[in-house]
DNA sequence: GAAGCGTGGCC
DNA sequence: TGGCCAAGCTT
């Protein structure tokens, strides 16, 4: 057992945030939704939209009963928006191949849209106990810092972070669903990437990168997009004028919205291509 | 393995 | 101000 599980389970036992899709008798649709919407989005964005979800669409058959293009319009302003059809894709799979029934299996999961290995493995441990290595931003800077000393991990996972993960954890299936969360959690609120509130630590003494004197990183550079100015602006402002209208909107008024007719006609296309829009009739264009 | 994919808040 | 960051997935 390592050094690091006691402390680290008592601190999330008494400062874990209270959110809906940890709270007992939360549904695995729920857990599902929240991963879903919490794909590189913060937990104050989701809260409203996720509560609003869960509310109209309480099942995935609720959801996959309904055209895709609703999904999209209640996914707002969330970002990502092919999420929300991922999300209605899997729901109409569950449906279809699983009676309705979230699989409660790292492989079922797995093989949903959407749902690559870190959400087949958080669905399986947050909402059904199993023991899986949970490897997201926040669980690998802990593990980067405290374990390997370094202020942030690689780039990628690699095969030695993937085993160093995994010979933490706890081997009971309800410790390592439990360790999978606090680590997040401790990442999320205390060993952040800007500012780590070390003094807040449960593990601060028994932190590498603490006890180094906290040197800043000096691997491979981190990848940060450009957004202003993309194709991915521009995208977002176009589906934007559909989401927000009544039916299909006109060409002109998505010609208004984006000025530079080749970026413009190339965002189109690929939204048409996503399925994120359709062309009901020449010209133009609703959500689907 | 790199690139593409939204949006908003913070310092 | 603008770079940085936020529970990744797909191609």
């Amino acid at each position: 057992m390592s050094d690091l599980h006691q402390p680290v389970l008592r601190w999330y036992a008494e400062h874990q945030r209270d959110l809906p899709w940890r709270r007992p008798g939360t549904s695995a649709w729920s857990v599902m939704v929240s991963e879903f919407m919490l794909q590189q989005t913060p937990v104050v964005r989701v809260l409203p939209v996720h509560e609003a979800w869960l509310e109209r669409w309480p099942t995935p058959t609720a959801l996959a009963d309904e055209p895709a293009g609703e999904a999209v319009r209640a996914w707002g302003r969330l970002g990502y928006p092919r999420r929300a059809l991922r999300l209605h894709a899997a729901a109409t799979v569950i449906r279809d191949a699983h009676g309705g029934i979230v699989p409660d299996t790292y492989d079922e999961l797995l093989a949903l849209p959407g749902v690559g290995d870190y959400t087949a493995a958080a669905i399986a441990s947050f909402a059904f106990g199993r023991r899986h290595v949970v490897l997201d931003t926040n669980v690998r800077r802990v593990l980067a810092r405290t374990l390997a000393g370094a202020e942030f991990p690689a780039p990628a996972v690699n095969k030695a972070e993937r085993e160093l993960a995994g010979s933490v954890l706890p081997d009971a299936d309800e410790d390592a669903a439990v360790w999978a969360v606090a680590t997040m959690e401790l990442g999320a609120v205390v060993c952040t990437a800007a500012r780590p509130a070390c003094e807040r630590c449960p593990v601060v003494d028994l932190c590498a990168w603490h006890a180094a004197g906290r040197p800043a990183y000096d691997g491979p550079a981190r990848k940060v997009q450009d957004y202003a100015g993309t194709d991915r602006q521009c995208r977002g402002r176009l589906l934007g004028v559909v989401r927000d209208a009544d039916g299909a909107v006109p060409r002109g008024r998505l010609e208004a919205e984006w000025h530079l007719a080749e970026q413009r006609d190339r965002a189109l296309a690929g939204l048409l291509t996503d399925g994120l829009l359709v062309e009901p009739e020449p010209g133009y264009y609703a959500l689907p």
